[in-house]
RNA sequence: GGCCCCGUGGCUCAGUUGGUUAGAGCGUUGGCCUGUCACGCCAAAGGUCGCGGGUUCAAGUCCCGUCGGGGUCGCCA
């Protein structure tokens, strides 16, 4: 139907008969005969003179056909790509009517969500999402070439498999040939890509969907999208250049150049220095540690404290006390008993609610020791270290922390997590940080029994601007590695072969040394795009509420398919 | 489940201390216009102020509840 894309007309070629295909984006009438159409497709916008317009209304669907010339002269239009040329002569064939959008298909007003997600196929014609669409397509070719470049096959895994309660909560499907049971989707391919490495796959690899039903956020969905990866007889390192092979060339084939290799950073020095397990480095206002400082202080919050860090936010000595008091509050709600902030005075003089608890000296150790300047704020945190550091870290994005979107893209790979966070209440075990199948570090090996909160694990985290864009870790592959972790976690050997029998019983077979990773591709592509939510590089994504304004999913089944299900619905809660 | 923000023509918004008949721009419809490009000009239509209740002589405005959207904490091994 069409000879070119309105996008790629150029003076080159005037003079040829071209034939376009598109939507009318906006038409200016002049009188009976003269009319400019704009015709749009998704390369861009064309302009189109016809002698009457009267029958044609915006995003019409139309066929133009006419003779491409410059324009004349003084009417060359420098905001369009085809601005200087137009199509004279048009012939303009209607091929389908359209009633007037509900909102404005142009970039200019930011409509609500809510209406864009009702009339989702409107939004994705306009030029945002289509471009969002075209790089997240590029991003995952390019990260398809690098893995195959780097010998990995790509295999599919099923999206039905069985129930395995541990970690975010699933989707459960209906079996309707064994009524009253359930499969369940995917959280991850996790189980199924470690028998791929016993199956002797080596080098697995998919652009997997993977399912959640937890509470959606701007960089949350039910569904998402993964890299996910798994390969043999490797270390640590040859799973993170892997990987970071396959995002530097998807950035690459972005922006355009390539970053440096991504940095590691271990877990306690992410805490330490800047309060998160997902720092970004794009700013500085790392922590400063205070504890010895206060060592023998007769301020009483401060002398029992584990660990006093300090922050230094330059330049917002100013902040009234609203703002304090709301910081303090924040504070809190990160979990520390309460937050000292102090102002920065000229000559190094600080004012502060806890001045007259602490020294002359203490007072001018705190200043030198965190490089405070006149007109800075000091906010000061004591507790254990981990709440000390995390509260700070919450206090450092919540005043200094850009949006995730604004470049430049800082990478960093967070290494050697802790084995176990925290113990579970009722049973007084430790947690696995990750997953059971972790592999604890070998340095510490000898201490997993005796000392298992201080166990670092082989697991690794991907971060990019403070977003967590994927984790994972070396694995377990030792039936007798396995059983002590399980024991540690209060796993009898009878119920880890009830609940991972299925998977644990292969590892018998000559199971391989095996890592492997998996990626959040909507938060790569958000983040590339200049996106702050991953919702905009998702061409059908859910609201927060999980409800499709769109297609009214979820619905209601009938009674017959209910019936062949071998369910029954409760009464609605009253 | 908690906390915060938002909800006024199709879209984006204004609406004062609670006070007459709720406004604007864009869009839509009709008319005019031969070089515009966010064209311009004239005119018109279009409103359950999300919904329900309450306070008041009087509610878009205040209060309670509820629904929808967003952010965030919990949750996400």
């Amino acid at each position: 139907m069409r000879t070119h894309w309105c996008g790629e007309l150029r003076t080159e070629h005037v003079g040829e008969e071209v034939a376009l295909c598109g939507w009318v984006s906006r038409r200016r009438e002049h009188g009976e005969h003269l009319a400019f159409v704009d015709v749009r497709d998704r390369t861009g916008i064309v302009q189109c003179v016809v002698d009457n317009a009267h029958d044609l209304r915006s995003e019409f669907v139309v066929r133009v056909s006419g003779t491409v010339r410059h324009r004349l002269e003084g009417t060359v239009n420098d905001k369009l790509a085809t601005g200087e040329i137009e199509l004279q002569d048009c012939t303009v064939e209607v091929l389908n009517r359209a009633d007037p959008p509900p909102f404005p298909l142009d970039e200019r007003t930011d409509v609500d969500e809510a209406v864009r997600l009702r009339h989702r196929y409107l939004d994705l014609r306009r030029s945002r999402l289509q471009r969002n669409l075209e790089i997240r397509a590029r991003v995952n070719s390019a990260i398809r070439a690098a893995m195959e470049r780097q010998g990995f096959t790509e295999v599919e895994t099923p999206l039905l498999m069985p129930s395995t309660p541990e970690g975010a909560r699933e989707f459960l499907v209906p079996s309707r040939q064994v009524p009253g049971s359930f499969y369940a989707l995917p959280q991850s391919p996790q189980l199924f890509k470690q028998l791929l490495m016993v199956a002797g796959t080596e080098r697995y690899y998919q652009i997997a969907r993977c399912l959640r039903d937890e509470d959606l956020r701007a960089d949350r969905q039910f569904e998402f999208t993964q890299l996910d990866l798994e390969m043999s007889f490797v270390d640590q390192d040859d799973v993170l250049a892997a990987v970071s092979e396959a995002v530097l060339d998807a950035a690459e084939a972005i922006t355009g150049h390539r970053p440096d290799d991504i940095p590691q950073m271990t877990w306690h020095d992410a805490m330490d220095r800047y309060g998160s397990d997902k720092p970004d480095l794009r700013f500085g206002m790392e922590l400063q540690e205070l504890t010895e400082l206060f060592a023998g202080t007769g301020f009483q919050a401060f002398a029992s404290a584990a660990a006093i860090k300090g922050l230094r936010v330059p330049g917002q000595g100013d902040l009234g006390r609203k703002k304090l008091d709301a910081l303090t509050d924040d504070a809190k709600q990160l979990g520390a008993k309460g937050l000292v902030w102090m102002r920065v005075r000229e000559g190094g003089d600080l004012e502060s609610p806890v001045t007259k608890f602490l020294s002359e000296t203490e007072l001018k150790a705190v200043v030198d020791a965190t490089g405070a300047e006149a007109g800075d704020l000091l906010l000061l945190v004591a507790d254990e270290w981990h709440t000390t550091c995390e509260v700070l870290g919450g206090l450092r994005n919540q005043v200094g922390r850009p949006p995730v979107s604004q470049g430049p893209f800082r990478y960093v790979w967070i290494v050697d997590f802790p084995m176990f966070v925290g113990v579970d209440a009722t049973t007084g075990t430790p947690k696995p940080a990750h997953h059971p199948f972790t592999r604890p570090h070998p340095d510490d090996l000898d201490r997993l029994e005796s000392d298992p909160m201080d166990v670092r694990s082989k697991a690794y985290d991907l971060v990019l601007n403070g977003w967590e864009l994927g984790s994972g870790s070396l694995r377990i592959h030792e039936p007798e590695l396995q059983q002590r972790v399980f024991s540690l976690l209060g796993i009898s050997p009878e119920e880890a072969d009830r609940r991972f029998g299925f998977f644990l019983n292969p590892f018998r077979f000559g199971a391989p040394p095996h890592g492997g990773f998996g990626m959040g591709m909507d938060r790569l592509v958000a983040i590339l795009a200049g996106e702050d939510n991953i919702r905009e590089v998702i061409a059908f994504p859910k609201p927060q509420s999980g409800a499709d304004p769109m297609t009214g999913a979820p619905t209601t089944a009938d009674d017959k398919q209910l019936a062949e299900l071998g369910l029954r619905l409760l009464p609605p809660k009253a």
